[in-house]
DNA sequence: TGCGGCTATTG
DNA sequence: CACAATAGCCGCAG
């Protein structure tokens, strides 16, 4: 195959198409000189270490649906350098978390989504009649879409349909580089990707081609962050778990007991002969009435300035604590998600359907600090933990283009500056920047707002940009590319009301706002995470978290430093990819730590 | 059984 | 609780 490729003259960098199947084969669709494509199908047990061979010795872009794809080299000892993930750019162009085949063709094409035909149920009329293409087994229909038993997973059954299937991302990956190529140039031809709004529509344009290609790295990422896991001490867990909600039940009776035990230590603060369920929201407000205490609602904040009222106060906020254990991140969750290699692993998206951060299930996002002490690296490892300081401030003064604001982040604490350029203390300055971020309009830091408009006002201005398009239900584009959708859900006046629908308005403006800066934020931190990942592999350094500005690494302890001078390295070079036109400092915290809890802050 | 509300956890 | 997310339990509608 790798001679074959050659022949067709694939270099590094080449766009080729991958289908494949294990214990079927693979498809390969190459681009030849003249414009045309060339498919190749190949029957193989071990499909994955042809692309390995493929992969090593010419390194091509492989065009991919989706990290499903990846996810099956993966499994199979297959890490790829590059690819085109159609999902990841489809979502980028166009928004919202739909990636599906079907879809990602469809919009490409022009075809509107609600003429996509569902998968799975048998269409009689489309068999019957119009929809049928001349080639009623093949896998486009006559009205342009894919064809569900296609879609549904036809596609996977034999070297010729997997070359097929290849063939089709191909073709939409073609559709989606000239839509790409169209925000870049900033041609208004392709109506579709330019009818949003585009706050310094100049500086995002440029962007788009290299956000694809971090996007689609970084769903490479994902297929191995699922794969390998994060690396847990079930013992060391399972002592955690059990000072807060006790030893492990033998039962269920035993657990029962167990809860019985916990909620006695709250209710024995209540009235004799009171039954509150202290699951129930409303029961814990009226537990609290009969005390005296009168709450709009029970959250631990409001709670919190309450402890000297009654002691209940205080045993209630200790029980949910260990109730939070016991239920979300408990014996339970050990079982489900940590494996018996003592890797946890849950499902990750390298973007949601909002701003394009990265998203995880399993409590890998949310994990409690308290439990951060059984993440623990395996024998002859550590963990290069590195996080990135005050990030967001810092993406706005680069994306807004805010010259005096970047200069502010040239500082290590960029708060400092700012809170001097302000004439405030430096927490009055740090609320009011994230306050403005976030679209807050009352409180400590919104009495300064004003200051801040006359001291930033490029980037004051760029974020007003994104709350009135998100008001108005316009679309955005982040500096990256990615396109936020708004959906205008402005809801029906005669049954909101004025003053809803007020609050509605306020609400999307303010995550209009925000998106720009948390979505761009999430673009800068996939490049720096991608990067790690290429650069690392050859210190067997393996990225086994990302958290949204801090990523973990797993790496055998005689590379530990090198791997930490190399993520430092990875975030300049970052720095110097993704620097707008107004370049700004990036500050990461560094340290190389056995556990997870080791590290400061 | 599905869904909105409430709550807690994280960045 | 100003932005984002995942997740569990309760109460209610169907």
């Amino acid at each position: 195959m790798v001679e074959a490729l050659r022949e067709a003259g694939v270099g590094r960098g080449d766009l080729v198409a991958l289908a494949l199947a294990p214990g079927v084969g693979l498809g390969m669709v190459v681009p030849r000189p003249d414009g045309l494509r060339q498919a190749l199908a190949l029957a193989a047990d071990d499909p994955a270490a042809v692309v390995a061979a493929v992969d090593e010795a010419l390194r091509p872009r492989w065009v991919m649906w989706s990290k499903d794809t990846a996810a099956v080299l993966v499994k199979a000892g297959v890490r790829v350098a590059t690819c085109w993930d159609v999902a990841a750019i489809h979502r980028m162009l166009f928004g919202g978390w739909h990636d599906q085949p079907a879809r990602a063709w469809a919009l490409v094409h022009g075809l509107a989504p609600s003429t996509i035909p569902a998968a799975g149920v048998l269409d009689l009329f489309s068999q019957a009649g119009e929809a049928a293409g001349a080639d009623p087994d093949g896998p486009v229909r006559a009205d342009g879409h894919l064809a569900p038993d296609w879609t549904g997973g036809g596609w996977s059954t034999s070297p010729e349909r997997l070359a097929r299937w290849a063939e089709l991302a191909a073709q939409v990956a073609e559709r989606q580089l000239v839509l790409l190529a169209a925000l870049a140039g900033g041609g208004g031809a392709e109506g579709e990707v330019d009818d949003v709004v585009l706050p310094v529509a100049d500086e995002i344009r440029p962007r788009a081609l290299a956000t694809s290609r971090s996007e689609s790295a970084a769903e490479l990422l994902c297929a191995e962050l699922e794969v390998d896991g994060l690396p847990v001490d079930r013992e060391v867990a399972e002592t955690i778990i059990a000072g807060f909600a006790g030893p492990r039940p033998r039962g269920e009776a035993d657990a029962a007991r167990e809860r019985a035990r916990r909620d006695a230590e709250v209710l024995r603060h209540a009235p004799d002969g009171s039954r509150f369920d202290l699951r129930s929201p409303g029961q814990v407000k009226s537990l609290l009435r009969r005390i005296g205490i009168e709450v709009p609602d029970t959250r631990a904040w409001r709670l919190e300035g309450l402890r000297e009222a009654h002691p209940v106060v205080e045993a209630l906020l200790a029980w949910r604590k260990a109730e939070r254990v016991a239920t979300t991140y408990g014996y339970a969750w050990l079982d489900e998600h940590v494996g018996g290699d003592g890797r946890l692993r849950g499902s990750w998206s390298g973007s949601d359907g909002a701003a394009g951060r990265m998203t995880a299930s399993a409590g890998l996002h949310n994990m409690p600090a308290d439990m951060r002490g059984a993440v623990v690296a395996e024998p002859g490892h550590v963990f290069v933990r590195a996080d990135l300081g005050q990030i967001e401030p810092r993406v706005l003064a680069g994306v807004a283009g805010d010259r005096a604001l970047a200069a502010a982040a040239g500082a290590d604490d960029m708060y400092a500056p700012v809170a001097e350029q302000l004439g405030v203390d430096r927490d009055t300055a740090k609320v009011a920047v994230l306050g403005a971020m976030y679209g807050q309009t009352t409180g400590h830091g919104a009495q300064v707002l004003p200051r801040l408009h006359a001291a930033y006002p490029v980037a004051m201005a760029y974020l007003d940009a994104g709350d009135r398009a998100g008001q108005a239900g316009r679309d955005l584009r982040t500096y990256g590319g990615r396109r936020v959708r708004m959906g205008s859900d402005s809801g029906n006046l005669d049954e909101i009301g004025e003053r809803e629908a007020r609050g509605r308005a306020a609400a999307r403006g303010r995550y209009g706002r925000n998106a720009l800066v948390q979505g761009a934020a999430a673009e800068l931190f996939k490049i720096w995470a991608v990067t790690v990942r290429a650069r690392g592999a050859a210190l067997d350094a393996r990225i086994v978290l990302c958290l949204h500005d801090e990523l973990l690494v797993h790496v055998p302890e005689a590379n530990a430093d090198d791997a930490a001078a190399l993520v430092a390295d990875c975030l300049d070079e970052t720095a110097h990819r993704w620097s707008p036109t107004t370049p700004v400092r990036l500050v990461a915290d560094l340290s190389v730590i056995p556990t997870w809890s080791d590290a400061k802050g």
